[in-house]
DNA sequence: TCTGGGGTCCTTAGGCTC
DNA sequence: TCTGGAGCCTAAGGACCC
């Protein structure tokens, strides 16, 4: 991405950044009335596991996105922990994102709770009174129709848009008029800056740099000596306020992988080169649900000290034939020294296109069924034998009871299985544990956040209808 | 303390072709 | 015919983001 190459500077603060505020953990609060005001963690809870999202509460323990859970625990042992259910928080996000679609055709996700809008080629504002108007329009509406708060930042640029929403948060509106960007710059540490991380951090302070304003101050030949051509002159141009990137609606995918980290280092041979198979059909499962196919397959390891290495091959032409990727993949790994063990295996397709040099083979042999018919992915985990009898109650997942009704799994184990039954409209409920092979209990679907009228959703709930982790 | 999973982009370096 | 350089591709690693 050119900084600052086209583009008009823009006058008035129409670009809006969304920031959905502990978006996991503030939806596990809404679904389960006895977790709201409580310190929530969402991420892995296996012994690898790190945080994906704490909720406020959390934070005052000090527990942060991305850190190893079992850190985590020890701050906050009284949190409740909780798997993360994506197939929930991105049919909330698909709300949201309507939401936004409503204000401009330029909606740019960047993730399931963060997304820039250009409200100008919208329409929708002009000038920082009407987008102040709509900032707030949409806030309301977010809480109206997911319960959830989200924090938005208003500027003239994607940047400064996006540091706005960080100062709004929680649950706030920030405006930063055209005018006054510099000022607030400059004191600012350089971390502030989007892709300013810690290696760059420690370098610009090694250097003596450690806020945005002596970073304009260092200039731009200095920034690019100390790194590199493009991240140099990017960083300027930053600390000048200057970001012309436009709001990009469409982004094409580049690469597609999947990845596994073991609960215990893997030191068998054999073993490894099953996982990676393993992985190779996933990694296609997803190719091909996504109708493409690539040229260039991707094997990551990374060994029990830490240390990744990548190897990378590329094919004459595209493919998502599992069969084409799983040999890569193989060939790969023969080039890869996995004594010592390996904690994570993964394996990706890059060198995107939709279609495949099969699909050209087919055409130029008048579609004649060569040897290679189509092999589909091995049927994932099932590796062998059938599913195992002991039924699995993962921490946060909704259940339903034929004699208590709706409810989550608090925590199993020893064949037991804790249960609180409660709903998003309901208040806190009771707790009961059962055996897990309690035929009275099943998985059921997340209940919607926030009750529907009659007629605007087949579920319609019967209660209140208030919003959902509402003061 | 002990580090997930899915991505993007940049840098460096070597090989190849024109 | 030899050489230098530009430009492109591939491979590997690193930083960063959410």
């Amino acid at each position: 991405m050119a900084w600052g190459s086209i583009g008009q500077v823009r006058s008035a603060p129409t670009i809006l950044h969304l920031d959905m505020d502990a978006f996991f953990a503030s939806v596990e609060q809404a679904s389960k009335p006895s977790l709201r005001g409580k310190a929530v963690v969402v991420g892995g809870l296996g012994p690898r596991g790190v945080v994906a999202t704490a909720s406020y509460e959390a934070r005052v323990f000090g527990v942060h996105s991305a850190m190893p859970m079992a850190q985590a625990r020890r701050l906050a042992p009284n949190a409740a922990y909780l798997v993360p259910r994506f197939a929930l928080y991105r049919s909330i996000s698909d709300q949201v994102m309507r939401l936004l679609r409503a204000l401009s055709p330029l909606v740019e996700p960047l993730s399931l709770d963060e997304a820039f809008v250009d409200l100008e080629a919208g329409g929708t504002a002009w000038d920082e009174r009407s987008a102040r108007l709509a900032g707030a329009a949409l806030r309301a509406d977010i809480r109206e129709v997911t319960g959830l708060t989200g924090s938005v930042g208003l500027a003239a640029s994607k940047m400064l848009a996006k540091i706005a929403s960080e100062q709004a948060k929680p649950d706030g509106l920030v405006v930063i008029e055209p005018g006054t960007e510099r000022a607030l710059l400059e004191p600012l540490s350089v971390r502030t800056l989007p892709g300013v991380g810690p290696a760059t951090g420690d370098h610009l302070r090694r250097a003596g740099i450690h806020t945005v304003g002596e970073l304009a101050e260092a200039g731009e030949d200095e920034l690019v000596r100390l790194l590199g051509k493009a991240h140099g002159h990017a960083l300027f141009a930053m600390a000048l306020a200057r970001d012309e990137r436009p709001v990009v609606a469409e982004r094409e995918t580049k690469s597609v992988s999947v990845e596994d980290t073991y609960d215990v280092d893997i030191h068998d041979r054999v073993r490894v080169g099953t996982e990676v198979r393993r992985l190779a059909d996933r990694c296609v499962s997803r190719l091909r649900g996504a109708g493409l196919s690539g040229r260039t397959i991707v094997l990551k390891v990374r060994r029990y000290d830490f240390s990744t290495l990548t190897r990378s091959e590329t094919l004459r032409g595209p493919t998502d034939d599992p069969a084409v990727v799983r040999e890569a993949a193989g060939r790969l790994l023969e080039s890869v020294d996995t004594t010592g063990g390996v904690r994570l295996l993964g394996v990706g397709v890059s060198g995107l296109a939709d279609y495949t040099q099969e699909d050209l083979f087919a055409q130029a042999a008048g579609g004649a069924g060569e040897e290679s018919a189509r092999e589909e992915p091995a049927a994932a985990p099932a590796a062998d034998g059938p599913a195992p009898a002991e039924r699995i109650w993962p921490a946060g997942h909704d259940v339903r009871h034929a004699a208590y009704g709706h409810g989550w799994v608090q925590g199993s184990g020893l064949g037991r299985v804790t249960v609180r039954f409660e709903t998003p409209d309901s208040p806190p409920g009771r707790v009961k544990t059962f055996r897990t092979d309690d035929p009275a209990l099943e998985p059921a679907d997340p209940l919607p956040l926030v009750a529907r009228g009659p007629g605007e959703d087949e579920r319609a709930a019967s209660g209140g209808g208030t919003a959902a982790g509402s003061p």
